[in-house]
DNA sequence: ATGGTAGACGCTCTA
């Protein structure tokens, strides 16, 4: 069996938390990387996580964000929290050295609209931030997966209705631009080397009936390294995820690697 | 027809 590395927006870890443990029990995958936990470290289920037999290591906070990865094999050299503004306190970065890779799990910034004066900005420089941040780790050698939920849909391919959506914060000129610029560092997506476009679609929108309309974007994704992506096999989006009773509005994305 | 849903929290904000 190939190793997995899932990255999965749940919103609300207590919300989902019968999904997620059946998700745990179908899949039995390796490693999990979860966005907007939405809770307190305190009131994290953790009890549930390890009687599934997962590790798990969390950066939570009240209403707001959270991420947390879950793993088969305990997680090392744990690191919480974007650096490069002590003001911020908006819990969206965790990274851990698990079965010899490092895993770096982002819920980056929605930003809002870009005409707003505040959230966009923030998504801008998060974003920033976060490029810096990722020379360092990558500068550490190990092979790398940076996971999770980026507000990006990097091309027109990626969203099913582009003109839709070519005004908003997940399209933007300037986003897109970052995310090019996560490749220029030498990430690959994963995802888009296994599965050709249009699509593969991981979120769509809980109103207006997106996701019977199929109105989705591919949103959330798992770019790695050079030394990563020679080892990946293969990739997979677990759509049907999003159906069926209380749903996550994202769907369950898959890279599966040789050991 | 210019809306609609979901989650946490508290009577509103975020997505």
């Amino acid at each position: 069996m190939p190793l997995s590395l899932v990255t999965w927006n749940v919103n609300s870890i207590r919300a989902r938390h019968d999904r997620v443990l059946a998700f745990l029990d179908r899949h039995q995958p390796d490693i999990v990387c979860l966005q907007e936990t939405k809770v307190e470290d305190d009131a994290f289920p953790m009890e549930s996580i390890t009687g599934a037999g997962y590790h798990a290591v969390i950066h939570g906070q009240r209403t707001y964000n959270g991420v947390a990865i879950l793993s088969r094999e305990p997680a090392e050299n744990v690191h919480c929290g974007l650096p490069g503004d002590p003001e911020d306190e908006q819990a969206r970065l965790i990274a851990a050295d698990i079965a010899g890779m490092r895993v770096i799990d982002i819920y980056v910034p929605n930003g809002k609209s870009v005409a707003d004066e505040e959230k966009y900005p923030y998504k801008l420089a998060w974003l920033e931030r976060l490029q810096a941040f990722l020379k360092e780790e990558i500068a550490r050698g190990l092979p790398l997966a940076l996971c999770g939920d980026y507000n990006i849909a990097p091309t027109d391919e990626d969203a099913a209705y582009p003109e839709r959506w070519a005004a908003s914060v997940l399209c933007h000129e300037k986003v897109r631009t970052a995310f090019q610029g996560m490749l220029g560092l030498g990430l690959h997506d994963a995802v888009r080397h296994h599965l050709d476009a249009p699509g593969p679609l991981t979120w769509w929108d809980y109103r207006r009936l997106a996701f019977p309309k199929g109105d989705g974007l591919r949103i959330d994704h798992i770019l790695v390294t050079e030394d990563a992506l020679k080892r990946s096999v293969d990739a997979a989006v677990d759509r049907d995820e999003r159906k069926g009773k209380q749903p996550s509005d994202h769907a369950p994305v898959f890279v599966y690697f040789d050991r």
